[in-house]
DNA sequence: AAATTCTCCTGAAGGC
DNA sequence: TGCCTTCAGGAGAATT
């Protein structure tokens, strides 16, 4: 599943031909995603202009053109390649933006993703507007996360994954910063302290650049290839590891349902 | 305002 | 081998 490292290291991965490119074409195969793909306005403002940049917010990949943003979100089974303009679309490949001799193709077998238009400017869009703190930004912090658990009795994990208070920190890495940082995942949101906030943004902030390191390291070429970037996987320490020895105490980690998600934790480490 | 539930979709896994 | 059922999961929308 995309999370936040895997949408940064595509980012990084179609920056290079993308940017400074001009949109050719689209083709679309299949334009019920997790929203209809606009292909009327994409058409009419998109196709002929130049994508200045490849930005992100959050999960989103943002193509900004001079009078509009292209958003891409790859929700949980999407990815990104780019190959020969020619090749025809295979299964699940729903989208081609086509630049010069180059597609760039969303493949989504699940079709929670999506590809929007926004005119003008991109933070104003409903999707954007109203995002929390990037994780990795200045703004981020044990304070931040403390002022905005104050009066809440939900879960810590639920607090670290609401996007209106911090974004992009997907289901694999709040189990795996809550074990970092020694907090159980129920425990109330309100009643965690400062120094354990702190804690846990920094476990916050390092699992997940590790991951971006990581995708960096492992990531296929883009071109042509696939472009599934590497998922780090072998580093995770409890996600998917229920039943297996914590690596701190040897104690089984567990896994429960918190919130209609699967939760993994050593019940012994965390607190 | 905060919390919970519902929804989209399909591949994988398990049962028989 | 194959058919059927169940489930996961990002995250916005709807509901309580």
């Amino acid at each position: 599943m995309p999370e936040l490292p895997e949408v940064e290291t595509t980012r990084r991965g179609i920056a290079p031909y993308v940017a400074g490119a001009r949109l050719d074409g689209l083709r679309v195969s299949q334009p019920r995603l997790r929203w209809p793909v606009p292909v009327e306005a994409l058409q009419a403002t998109a196709v002929g202009a130049v994508v200045e940049r490849v930005d992100r917010r959050a999960k989103y990949l943002l193509l900004r053109q001079g009078g509009g943003t292209i958003l891409v979100h790859l929700g949980m089974s999407g990815s990104l390649s780019l190959v020969p303009a020619d090749l025809g679309p295979g299964t699940h490949d729903h989208v081609d933006l086509i630049f010069g001799g180059r597609a760039l193709r969303l493949n989504d077998p699940r079709r929670f993703g999506a590809v929007l238009w926004a005119d003008g400017d991109v933070g104003a869009h409903p999707l954007l507007a109203r995002l929390g703190v990037e994780p990795l930004g200045s703004d981020f912090s044990g304070a931040l996360l403390r002022a905005a658990a104050t009066g809440r009795r939900a879960p810590v994990k639920q607090l670290i994954m609401n996007a209106h208070v911090v974004v992009g920190v997907g289901n694999i890495y709040a189990s795996e910063a809550l074990f970092r940082a020694g907090i159980h995942p129920r425990r109330p949101a309100g009643r965690v302290s400062l120094a354990r906030y702190e804690r846990l943004a920094t476990a916050i902030r390092d699992v997940l650049g590790e991951a971006i390191t990581a995708g960096g390291t492992t990531l296929r070429d883009f071109v042509g290839g696939d472009g599934r970037p590497g998922y780090f996987t072998r580093a995770l320490q409890v996600y998917g590891r229920a039943g297996e020895p914590c690596v701190t105490c040897g104690e089984a980690v567990r896994r429960e349902t918190l919130g209609q998600r699967s939760t993994f934790f050593c019940s012994s480490c965390q607190r």
